[in-house]
RNA sequence: GUCCCCAUCGUCUAGCCGGUUAGGACACCAGCCUUUCAAGCUGGCGACACGGGUUCGAGUCCCGUUGGGGAUACCA
């Protein structure tokens, strides 16, 4: 059998849709598993809407995912001298004619057609004319087979197709000269040898156009999948206005990449019970067999939980760069690596789904200053806590090194001496103090990862603040 | 309107040739753990859209209904 050859072709509108993503990553993945060829093509034949800013955001979404082509990028605008070729060779065949129809025309009879009840499909008026080059302003149109099926084995939905009478002759040559879409396409794949088309279930309904024209150039269509969509959390349609479906927009969400790859793998395809998948797993497991049918829905609630995940396993160097411009955005300005803030993002780990939420939590300890959450200070830093405090700074004032286990034991002391206070009691004023919220890792953990000085600062101006406001 | 496609817990899904207590994951709820928040562990809730067939037997096959999606361009 000869070599597998997919293929990923983006229309370049604007940024990579998570659906594309998807296709993506079913092309990259089945050309890996079976030691194929993975091709790059932009479909920009579509000048208004084609623009090379759009094109380096798909190119940037791809590589930031991780999916790596063999060949191309290919632009379809620069096989246009090849397009017109083949569309001549059609016409000398006879599988193709030029029309003169005007497009007034054409959507008056089309109204007309459907008004009757009909489906409004050409009605081949130019059909048998013979028109030559000379005939004036044209398009050019497929000479499709009158009846018979334009079948093919989808390797997704099974047998399919439609009855060619369905169809009409649509045109693939714009009268500027440029071909359509449905040219282009078969032209590319076919000189392209692409083997497997992996594309979007949308595109299913215009396959018996395709396998017609590929008839008509007399060669053998290549195995089609169609990969069901992805639809909203509504249901409905994805939407670019209501719904997030940019790759770039989770990417600045602070999705984690190996999130968002076994986010989507997930949507459409199955491995068993399976459920998390590395690339490098998709790559030699990824099958066109497990590939659903029917529609799934964006719903985040997993790709926040297979954030954690990857979070938990990411190492620590890695964590770091990536959540480095996070922090600083937090910060609010540069932030140095040093072991105590490591200790405390590999505790924040278990705590975060994006990287965005990560900085967050590592707010108190990136910024100069504690910001303190007005109902955690009313809870916590009374009256009350103001001996408690002083007991635990002095305690603390005391101990020799600053670890977890020398913290704890002199928490532990505190609370002995104090008459058998909770350490429940103790930590929740200290945290405040510390972190100026009611909610951090442990307290131990969480003064180890400030650093003695830091800690004894922040503790003290506590103090002071209960004070004030208790007195 | 017309063509095409789809239909298992709230969500993603397992279900190869008809025989399962219909499985897993996320989410949700409860308990345990616990100084807060998490994480972890244990348990719980929860589905074959509906109606007809075929069959000894249907989530699995056939038809219809309903619901959903896609396509109906000189867009891709």
């Amino acid at each position: 059998m000869s070599e597998i050859r997919t293929r990923f072709a983006p229309s370049p509108t604007g940024f990579l849709h998570l659906g594309s993503a998807r296709t993506a990553l079913f092309n990259w993945a089945f050309a890996r598993r079976h030691g194929g060829t993975f091709i790059l093509r932009v479909e920009d034949t579509d000048r208004d809407r084609s623009t090379r800013e759009s094109e380096a955001a798909v190119l940037e979404g791809m590589k930031w995912l991780g999916l790596d082509w063999d060949e191309g990028p290919f632009r379809q605008s620069e096989r246009s001298e090849r397009h017109r070729e083949a569309i001549e060779s059609l016409i000398a065949k006879g599988r193709a004619y030029r029309c003169i129809c005007t497009r007034e025309s054409l959507e008056e009879r089309k109204a007309r057609d459907v008004a009757a009840g009909a489906k409004g499909i050409y009605d081949g008026r130019c059909r048998d004319l013979a028109l030559g080059p000379d005939c004036g302003e044209h398009t050019v149109r497929v000479r499709l087979p009158r009846e018979g099926m334009l079948g093919w084995d989808d390797l997704v939905f099974g047998p399919s197709g439609q009855d060619a009478a369905q169809i009409g002759d649509v045109i693939i040559q714009r009268t500027d000269g440029t071909p359509l879409y449905n040219l282009a396409v078969v032209v590319d794949d076919l000189d392209m040898r692409v083997t497997h088309v992996i594309r979007g279930a949308d595109h299913h309904p215009n396959t018996p156009l395709q396998v017609a024209l590929y008839r008509a150039f007399g060669l053998e269509p290549p195995s089609f999948a169609h990969v069901p969509l992805i639809i909203a959390e509504s249901g409905k349609k994805l939407s670019k206005r209501r719904d997030n479906v940019s790759i770039q927009q989770f990417r600045d969400d602070g999705h984690l990449r190996e999130a968002l790859i076994n986010w989507i793998v997930r949507l459409g395809w199955s491995h068993g019970d399976t459920e998390i998948f590395s690339l490098d797993e998709i790559a030699s497991t990824f099958d066109l067999e497990h590939v659903g049918r029917s529609a799934a829905r964006a719903e985040p609630s997993k790709l926040l939980w297979l954030g954690q995940h990857y979070l938990k396993a990411l190492g620590s160097n890695d964590l770091f760069a990536r959540l480095r411009p996070h922090l600083e955005q937090v910060a609010g300005g540069p932030v140095t690596d040093e072991p105590g803030l490591r200790v405390l993002l590999d505790l924040l780990r278990e705590r975060s789904h994006t990287l965005i939420e990560m900085a967050a939590l590592a707010r108190w300890h990136v910024r100069q200053s504690v910001e303190f959450d007005e109902k955690a200070v009313q809870k916590h830093l009374n009256a009350t806590a103001v001996p408690l405090l002083g007991a635990v700074r002095n305690a603390l004032v005391e101990i020799p090194g600053w670890t977890v286990a020398s913290l704890e034991k002199a928490f532990e002391q505190v609370a002995a001496a104090a008459g058998g206070v909770s350490l429940g009691k103790l930590a929740q004023p200290v945290r405040v103090a510390v972190t100026g919220g009611s909610v951090s890792p442990g307290i131990h953990e969480t003064l180890c990862s400030l650093g003695r000085e830091r800690s004894l600062a922040r503790i003290d101006a506590a103090i002071a603040l209960a004070s004030t406001r208790a007195g």
